[in-house]
DNA sequence: GGCGTGGCCGACATCGATGTCATACTTTCG
DNA sequence: CGAAAGTATGACATCGATGTCGGCCACGCC
């Protein structure tokens, strides 16, 4: 009679359908709200009924059904977006791993996409995110121009952006100081004597790399050396555009006695094109990196879990209710000298 | 009158509240269900009528509650669950990311837990996981004993289990070939002519660690070696651990001529004790890693991305309907020799 | 003109849980 | 002893969408 118990009268524990509150009542002979009562262990169950119910769920395999039981709370998930590039990249993961950690301190889960680098992909993932409830949005964005998500950010959605600033709205932010670690950057090998320093930089378009640009030209200008005009090479995205590149400046003559490559793919890069030569020029890498030690790697390091956390932090303040203005942690960096760098200038 | 216009007659666009659909219904003039016919370009809505309603839900801001819907279709979610250890692990986010981009191809999201290499958690991420509802739990177990998951599985949420076999439990999973893998290391460094092998090995207890030392034996079983004996080092879990073992083991008299690190970890903790190192021992590392080229580091490399992609494959045919038997994909795995493995034995 | 057909639409039930409120039965206490 | 308070429970509405079914109307055809 029940539809908890098949027609031969046995309890039908296998039933391919996942059994349902109801089911548990009726099991055990109760209402459907006093079962609820009873595995929410709310007041007001008697001792023997709430034994009755939880050995009913047990033998049929219960488990509640979160998305009910979220539909009814207010229809918002548990969950939290992040939208990045891929998870190969020891940045995004980093990030990611932050991310996750804090925000399972607040009893969140971390759903992730990846946005391939693609502006349009990304739109619809923040849509896909959004339709899912998701209760924040932490984005890595691909492209400029959010001003898509303004209504959302209005209406209860905090997002976060990480690394990129917002662009046309109003958002909390984490950001690396770009700027300060690239001037710091082109300022140690000024102090190395250096003069011929090659830049290698990625896309120019996207906010960090040109902050990395700017802020070596500042080192460059307050030192007055103008000796890494030609030397300059931009947009440059992948590993092996990196090698390439960097092989082809070290042919030049005069060749640069110093490379400030602007990420950790474009360091890769270089490394691999520097390897075996007989006199490699000074190198500092932006992004620190697994083994930057072992292979002596000077760099820009900064804290990219610390990135995650913190965005994860303004993020779950959001979700608690704080609703003041737009901020922006920043990420501070430092020169780890680990030889690379300290290479002198070709005399 | 209706819920879609305040007091003051204006339409109420600025609501906290996400707009519903019965409040686009309510603009637009028709009821819930053409309302939802034509926002899901349902047939038999007139065109005007079906313009009408666009219109009013873009002028509220209308977005679609994906859990109601997913409530109402099926009570099952677009998930899949991800437990695996923690992302700044490079073969942990190789795999998510496998993971992610073949889900994506099925519409599918990844949803991602770190189980901090714990027992416990696991478990209740596992319950967490299922009462959100998962399509699919994709775990790399960091325990043994996974019986309580017999019953889920036989309920409709497929497992898949990466990187170590499900113990007490039928299910898919994805492997590597670790004995495999770890016979060919040996065999690499019995050709180089070396006797005194040192074997580093993370915990004895986890499969694949216990695998990769079986199939290091074999190698040297099938030389009729027995040089290993005195440097087998096992339960070195972490950097730190490995840096200062293998300190220790270069310390000895006679020293081993040869290292065997059984993951990634122990690699790098090698590499770093190795820095340096006037004559430095042969090494060979399970786990392919970034920049190990440039390093010159010979390994044991195995596709991590492939691995969590078999693994999505596998959990999307279980979606999809398939119910046969458990089945095991086996990750290959080669010998990449850049030069540290093919250091001669001292003579 | 009558009737069948198909297009368009809305009322209502439903997914699986929780919140509200009513009710019956105890217990407590003046 | 009777009223008030407290305990245990259940009926029913509800969250926001979709599925079922039936009604109305216009049109075409005999």
């Amino acid at each position: 009679m029940t539809a908890s118990r098949s027609a031969d009268g046995a309890v039908d524990v296998a039933a391919l359908r996942r059994p349902t509150l109801t089911q548990v009542a009726a099991l055990a002979g109760v209402s459907l709200k006093t079962a609820s009562r009873a595995l929410n262990d709310e007041p007001n169950v008697a001792e023997a009924t709430g034994r009755r119910v939880r050995e009913a769920a047990d033998l049929l395999g219960y488990r509640l059904n979160g998305i009910a039981r979220e539909l009814r709370r207010g229809a918002t998930s548990a969950l939290v977006g992040l939208i990045s590039g891929d998870l190969t990249n020891p940045f995004y993961s980093a990030v990611a791993s932050g991310i996750e950690r804090e925000l399972r301190q607040h009893g969140l889960q971390l759903v992730t996409a990846n946005n391939d680098e693609d502006a349009e992909l990304e739109r619809a993932l923040v849509d896909a995110f959004l339709e899912r409830r998701v209760r924040a949005l932490l984005v890595v964005p691909s492209g400029a121009g959010h001003e898509y998500l303004a209504i959302e950010g209005n209406r209860g959605v905090p997002f976060v952006f990480l690394d990129r600033p917002p662009d046309g709205l109003e958002a909390d932010a984490v950001l690396i100081d770009n700027v300060g670690g690239a001037r710091a950057a082109g300022e140690h090998l000024i102090a190395a004597g250096h003069r011929r320093i090659a830049l290698v930089a990625d896309l120019a378009r996207m906010a960090p790399q040109q902050g990395r640009i700017d802020g070596f030209v500042q080192a460059m200008e307050a030192a007055g050396n103008d000796g890494w005009r030609p030397y300059l090479r931009t947009d440059v995205h992948d590993v092996h555009r990196a090698e390439r590149t960097v092989r082809e400046l070290l042919e030049l003559d005069p060749a640069p006695t110093a490379l400030f490559t602007t990420n950790n793919r474009l360091t890769t890069g270089a490394l691999r094109a520097l390897r075996g030569h007989p006199q490699p020029p000074a190198l500092i890498g932006f992004d620190d990196f697994d083994l930057a030690d072992v292979i002596g790697a000077t760099v820009v390091a900064h804290d990219s879990v610390a990135m995650g956390r913190e965005a994860a932090r303004l993020a779950h303040q959001r979700i608690s209710g704080f609703s003041g203005p737009a901020r922006t942690v920043t990420i501070s960096t430092s020169v780890i000298a680990r030889g690379s760098g300290e290479r002198p200038a070709a005399s």
